[in-house]
RNA sequence: GUGGACGUAGCUCAGUGGUAGAGCCCCGGGUUGUGAUCCCGGCUGUCGUGGGUUCGAUCCCCAUCGUCCACCCCA
């Protein structure tokens, strides 16, 4: 009989790995509402139109890597490469945009059909923070404020934050066509990823890593010298913020992303500490975006944070604060001794709320009892045997401490004297 | 999508053209009611899957699936 494989791509999270991801998510949702973001849950699947609306039709994402399928009802419908549009998608359905402004944050899964490497999955998990209606350069430097503060919560140090502005669309279609012209002169010396890219996305030539290709890169023009004069004000003015925000960055001329609908602002955190995957949090400005999908003009701005790159940063870091152990464990041997251990534990849980109460369920003698007592990590084991259960009181015996010895204490009152006991602890 | 490496016990890995082993983990005993140490014993494998070569394949060949790494792309 053959086993039932896992989709290739898509991980089990075991609980072994569980910390790092609930100190993540907790941290976030924490800090998230400290900024005064709120939360918003939206579908997994939408109709395929609409990403290919917003992310653009010739992006790589939209091209080859949309789980894209039709449904009973003959919709076309696509499970979600990125939150953004779903959740833009959400505010126009809902009517939250006029004349209001939001921060929303969201958290779930996203998939894209790519082959899976080091940080990059089908199935991945991001938070998603975007900020709708507020168009200067002081909501960019809040978000990335927010970002750096999450770093620094999470004990995560490997990580640099690159800046840049994209114009907007107007004068990037302008710079674009500068570009183009210049790398067709030069056709000669493209390589065959930069020819692909010069008909599709040609600001992505500049992001080759390709060494022959530097010296045509080099000689290219920049888009930072063809900024409208609105957009490099706005760029100027973010810059000056963080700066004064004490949060170091650096402006590279070159970072573009991979997303249509990116105007002015972008941004990207990344990392020397995950391979090629480099990228652990980036987003930027989609002023253009909402129109495009129909809603009234709004400014906004947003990012992912990949949460198993995030995870791993946390991992390697070794900042996740340890799963809790066990508080008390109940060793309780024979089938009377377990029904009373039974009831006493679920008094011990009414009388100690948030206390770690474990009973030893499914038998054993005392030595195996006592060896699942020591792997909880349980500071104290709360015996009940035949011979205690016919006098109607337990053993305490505590388990980190050797020197320590057991007492015997009246059933009765050991919800009591286990509070005392793990108090003192 | 392209290229490379690798799939042997739950985990980490060794191994041979004659159907497999170690350590860890787990379980039991030494202690007829007391853990983490120690000693003794025990458990599990379609050797990723399918086909081919061979008297015989876990080993050689092909295919396939999966994992990892890089490109590409991106969180």
């Amino acid at each position: 009989m053959s086993q039932i494989q896992p989709i290739r791509g898509m991980n089990d999270v075991l609980p072994a790995q569980i910390a790092s991801w609930q100190w993540l998510e907790a941290t976030a949702r924490e800090l998230l509402a400290a900024y005064g973001y709120e939360e918003i849950r939206v579908p997994v699947v939408e109709q395929t139109q609409l990403f290919k609306r917003a992310i653009g039709e010739f992006t790589d994402v939209v091209e080859k890597e949309m789980y894209s399928f039709v449904d009973q009802g003959k919709e076309q419908l696509t499970l979600r490469p990125e939150a953004t549009a779903g959740i833009v998608r959400a505010a126009i359905s809902n009517g939250l945009l006029r004349g209001a402004r939001h921060r929303l944050w969201l958290t779930g899964p996203m998939f894209r059909h790519e082959k899976p490497q080091k940080g990059r999955f089908r199935q991945f998990h991001q938070i998603d923070v975007e900020a709708i209606g507020f168009d200067g350069p002081d909501i960019d430097a809040e978000l990335i404020a927010l970002s750096a503060r999450l770093w620094k919560r999470l004990g995560i140090g490997r990580v640099s934050l690159n800046i840049n502005s994209l114009g907007t669309s107007e004068s990037r279609r302008e710079y674009r066509e500068l570009l183009v012209a210049y790398f067709r002169a030069h056709h000669a010396k493209l390589d065959e990823d930069s020819r692909r890219r010069l008909e599709g996305n040609p600001l992505r030539i500049l992001d080759s890593k390709n060494p022959e290709m530097q010296a045509i890169v080099a000689g290219a023009p920049l888009l930072t010298d063809h900024l409208d004069p609105e957009s490099r004000a706005h760029f100027a003015e973010l810059c000056a913020m963080l700066r004064d925000l004490d949060i170091p960055f650096t402006i590279n001329p070159r970072l573009v992303r991979g997303l249509d609908y990116y105007s002015r602002t972008v941004f990207e955190w990344i990392t020397d500490a995950l391979g090629s995957q480099d990228a652990v949090c980036s987003g930027g400005r989609y002023d253009g975006l909402i129109t495009q999908l129909g809603g009234d003009a709004t400014p906004a701005i947003g990012f992912a944070l990949g949460i198993e790159r995030v995870v791993a940063l946390i991992e390697q870091a070794g900042t996740a604060p340890p799963s809790r152990a066990a508080d008390v464990y109940l060793v309780a041997v024979g089938e009377a001794p377990l029904r009373a251990a039974l009831k006493l534990a679920e008094a011990l849980r009414e009388a100690l709320p948030g206390r770690r109460i474990e009973l030893n369920v499914g038998g054993g003698n005392f030595k195996a009892q006592f060896r699942r007592a020591d792997r909880s990590g349980a500071q104290l084991a709360v015996v009940l045997g035949a011979d205690e259960l016919a006098r109607g009181v337990a053993q305490l015996k505590p388990l980190r401490d050797a020197a320590a010895a057991q007492s015997e204490v009246a059933l009765a009152a050991v919800p009591s004297e286990v509070g005392v006991w793990l108090a003192r602890a």
